[in-house]
RNA sequence: GCCCGGGUGGCGAAAUCGGCAGACGCAAGGGACUUAAAAUCCCUUUUCCGGCAACGGGAGUGUGGGUUCAAGUCCCACCUCGGGCACCA
């Protein structure tokens, strides 16, 4: 057969018809005879368009699952699109159409493009959050967990963003500001929203980290969540407020200190510094939470006020003052806390602004207390001046002192967690109707069962300007209660779009149940998810809350497994001009537009050959030229050789076979390990290269081994050009459901030794040995190298290292 | 400030267990083919010194120390870039 020239878009046009004609490329049963893997990358918020980084994704991820088929596993690999959050509502407004349909419109967008990249799909698995099943069972789960006390509506300080014209949960505050508006700052609302209680699993979260996700998922995410629970272990502690008997409760990690307490410092919402001052008191108060709310992070101002009360320490009966102050906050511990300037660095810097009293009670193990501290001293130490607890170790005196709190009622040990709930109330059109009826006289009124899903109304005007247009819909909001038949009002906020991505893999095992949100048995046979790929970005947001959500599932009877995904994999970023691609920037390449310049196989190729997955890269034009002359070399290549004739000649057979097994055991191992598929393909086209070298010696025998194993091992990155040469091969079936190539360690080994030769560790030589040659023949034949003798001549030498088969060092003095 | 990662040619990078630094590719330069161009194929390309040349020698993986026969790789200190958290009591 002649040469033919690579015609990329030809032959992706021509195979994207065929997989077409053969809907499931995947056709994964559960009850399939071989070893299941559920491989699955995390999906990006498509607003309309795949760009250069999602190709990097799933591309990562289809290479993947299309070697672990061929090695003979059981693979689901789902692909698809969960919520349409902010972009459906926004773009349907741009576009003056309803949300519904513009969602549709652009799935079906997101389909055409999916299938130009070659992507594997399951489409009988195909899951739209969007759909009225999803909201039904949405919905349940929400039931569900108001059952359980853990969905919970309470009027809070919540985050709004104004250019959403919603409320936020914490995990989508970034620098303060919106997740979505990288320059839009948050603000603080107080509204009645809806929660759902995380803090009832900080515990199992954070433990699980290291007991189930450690050495799976990697150490940075882990790092982050860790960060992000933020659990300390304290005591809490009563201080009596000074003629009355209501207490003061603080939390405090170091009790050990509370002798040198001389101040209390209360949140300004505080209800107790609300209740001790005055008109102007309170004034301030609200100056300083205005101060918190338009602060910059990075602004570390204190500003206090004395609120005219003075609190009792229960361990030593001082009298100290208690005052109001910006850097306490109400919402993490008690919004309370006692000062210790003398051992902690923000109580010094607040009591040298104001004057108050330092008084030293540690010292260090080897040194004094003290008397007039110029800096906290905040380390490990001995406690001094604290009646009975005096000359403890700090560890020893928290102990001590929490168990004395608790004997005498003041107080107890105590864990405070950073994290807060989640906050899943949103007033947006696009979204799952939050299920409940608020009736005057029954109160909060879940939806019954059997009248979900609440489904949308399709007939609201969207305004986006920042209360639900549900409120607007009459024929939705008036209802009758469901317990009294009174008129009613339905719940109008909707649900975070988080919540759909919570749980969409689950729904991919059984996306047509419409009896239950899933079958358990489907779920115990894929879960947990053996690799998840995604962005970094989503460390704090869905995945904890997946997390949380398979962890309320569990409870709930309906899944066995405790974390959603057994490994993790964060790939990098694909930067353009060294910034992130964003809208904003204007700097995002389109992967339709790639894919008609490069092709879909060279696209893939590029961006796994430039740099390893997890590392950032960039994209360059440049760059992917050479991955496209990399394709078009390895398909003339075969197409020009696939019938010719050859006798060959022995030694070219031997190389090119010997590079090639080594080859296969290299790309074997990099499947199974480390993922560095840029050395994947550096290692192909290095074969390559050898088959251009030795093309004309190579015999027919050698031929007919080689052409079908590169065709095999280029499928998982080049699918298009890969099944286009196993046809040109004369070969059936899709590359994909081909068995694996298996290396022989016999042919892979090298004919020789190559050892290298060290004087003082410095490389003077090399020989050729037969592997396993004698030690003492080694040392012999070095010493006798013409090119290492005039390094040793005159010297004298002191020693020999040998390292069989690989290198001898004489050292000389 | 605390916690993670990085730092290797003009560029992206490789070196998997402490054993030949720079594989593979890009860009650049040269050559072949061609009326010409594109495409393709081949060669050169860390740097400095010596040489017409083959070649020979020195230096070299952010900086300074250390361990070792041997360090990009291990240890200590520092510089620097990126990311995360940050009045969290």
């Amino acid at each position: 057969m002649p040469e033919r020239v690579y015609e990329h878009q030809e032959i992706e046009a021509k195979w994207q018809l065929r997989w077409d004609a053969t809907p499931g490329l995947y056709k994964a049963d559960e009850d399939s005879s071989r070893p299941k893997y559920y491989v699955l990358e995390m999906l990006p918020y498509p607003s309309g368009s795949l760009h250069i980084g999602h190709i990097r994704n799933y591309a990562i991820g289809d290479a993947l699952a299309r070697y672990k088929w061929m090695q003979g596993f059981n693979v689901l690999h789902p692909m698809g699109w969960d919520a349409f959050g902010l972009p459906a509502e926004n773009a349907a407004i741009k576009n003056k159409r309803h949300p519904y349909e513009w969602t549709h419109a652009n799935i079906a967008e997101m389909k055409r493009q999916h299938r130009r990249m070659g992507f594997s799909y399951d489409w009988d698995r195909e899951v739209t959050t969007c759909e009225p099943e999803y909201y039904r069972w949405n919905q349940w789960f929400f039931l569900k967990m108001m059952e359980r006390g853990l969905a919970y509506r309470k009027l809070a300080n919540v985050n709004w963003c104004p250019e959403c014209a919603t409320v936020l949960a914490n995990e989508q505050v970034i620098d303060g500001c919106c997740w979505r508006h990288e320059t839009t700052r948050v603000e603080q609302k107080a509204l009645s929203q809806w929660f759902w209680k995380t803090t009832a699993y900080a515990d199992e979260l954070l433990r699980d980290i290291d007991d189930k996700l450690e050495g799976g998922w990697p150490d940075r995410v882990l790092a982050m969540q860790r960060n992000w629970i933020g659990r300390s272990e304290g005591t809490e502690v009563d201080f009596t407020l000074e003629g009355t008997e209501q207490k003061i409760r603080v939390f405090t990690t170091r009790v050990d200190t509370i002798y040198g307490a001389t101040c209390v410092i209360l949140a300004p919402e505080h209800p107790i510094a609300q209740q001790l001052m005055d008109d102007e008191g309170k004034a301030r108060a609200k100056e300083l939470i205005d101060i918190r709310k338009q602060q910059d992070p990075s602004d570390v101002r204190k500003v206090g006020y004395f609120t005219g009360g003075y609190a009792i320490n229960p361990y030593n009966g001082d009298k100290v003052p208690v005052w109001i102050s910006n850097f306490v906050l109400m919402d993490y511990g008690t919004g309370a806390i006692m000062a210790v300037p003398a051992h902690d660095e923000r109580d010094f810097e607040f009591a040298t602004q104001y004057d108050l009293p330092i008084r030293s009670v540690v010292r260090a193990i080897d040194g004094g207390l003290e008397a007039i501290p110029t800096a906290p001293f905040t380390e490990y130490g001995i406690t001094e001046i604290a009646g009975e607890f005096s000359g403890l170790t700090t560890a020893d005196a928290r102990r001590a002192m929490s168990a004395h709190a608790e004997k005498h009622g003041f107080g107890n040990a105590s864990i405070t967690y950073r994290i807060k709930d989640w906050g899943v109330s949103r007033q947006r059109y696009w979204g799952t109707p939050i299920p409940v009826i608020h009736c005057e006289d029954c109160g909060v009124v879940p939806v019954p069962l059997d009248q979900l899903p609440v489904l949308l109304p399709t007939d609201v005007k969207i305004t986006g300007q920042g209360k639900s247009p549900l409120a607007e819909a009459e024929d939705f909001v008036n209802v009758k209660c469901p317990t009294c038949g009174k008129a009613a009002r339905r719940e109008t906020d909707t649900m975070d779009t988080f919540v759909d991505s919570s749980w969409y893999f689950y729904r991919y095992c059984d996306p047509k149940n419409s009896d239950a949100p899933f079958d358990s048995k489907k779920i115990a046979y894929w879960f947990p998810i053996d690799q998840y790929i995604g962005g970094v970005e989503h460390a704090i947001l869905h995945l904890i809350y997946s997390r949380f959500f398979t962890k309320v599932m569990r409870d709930l009877g309906l899944i066995t497994n405790d974390e959603p995904a057994a490994r993790l994999f964060t790939q990098g970023m694909v930067i353009r001009d060294g910034a992130k691609m964003s809208k904003n920037k204007g700097n995002v390449i389109s992967a339709d537009e790639t894919i008609t310049n490069y092709g879909a196989d060279t696209a893939r190729v590029f961006e796994l050959f430039a740099a390893p997955p997890e590392r950032d890269m960039d994209w360059t034009d440049a760059g992917a030229d050479g991955a496209y002359r990399f394709l078009g070399r390895v398909f003339r290549f075969v197409t020009r050789n696939v019938d010719r004739v050859s006798d060959g000649d022995p030694a070219s057979d031997r190389k090119a076979l010997r590079k090639l097994h080594q080859l296969i055991h290299r790309i074997t191992d990099d499947f199974d390990s480390r993922w560095h598929f840029n050395t994947s393909i550096a290692g192909m086209m290095e074969l390559v290269n050898v088959l251009y070298e030795e093309e004309s010696k190579l015999s027919r025998a050698a031929l007919d081994q080689i052409l079908p194993a590169l065709v095999l091992l280029l499928g998982p990155f080049a699918p298009f050009a890969a099944e286009e040469m196993w046809e040109v091969l004369g070969r059936t079936g899709p590359v994909f459901r081909q068995p694996w190539p298996k290396y022989d360690v016999e042919l892979e080994k090298e004919d020789a030794a190559d050892v290298v030769l060290q004087v003082n560790g410095k490389l003077r030589g090399r020989l050729s040995v037969p592997f396993g040659a004698d030690q003492a023949a080694l040392e012999q034949a070095a010493l006798a190298d013409p090119k290492v003798k005039p390094f040793i001549d005159g010297k004298q030498v002191v020693k020999i290292i040998v390292v069989p088969d690989k290198l001898v060092n004489i050292v000389v003095r």
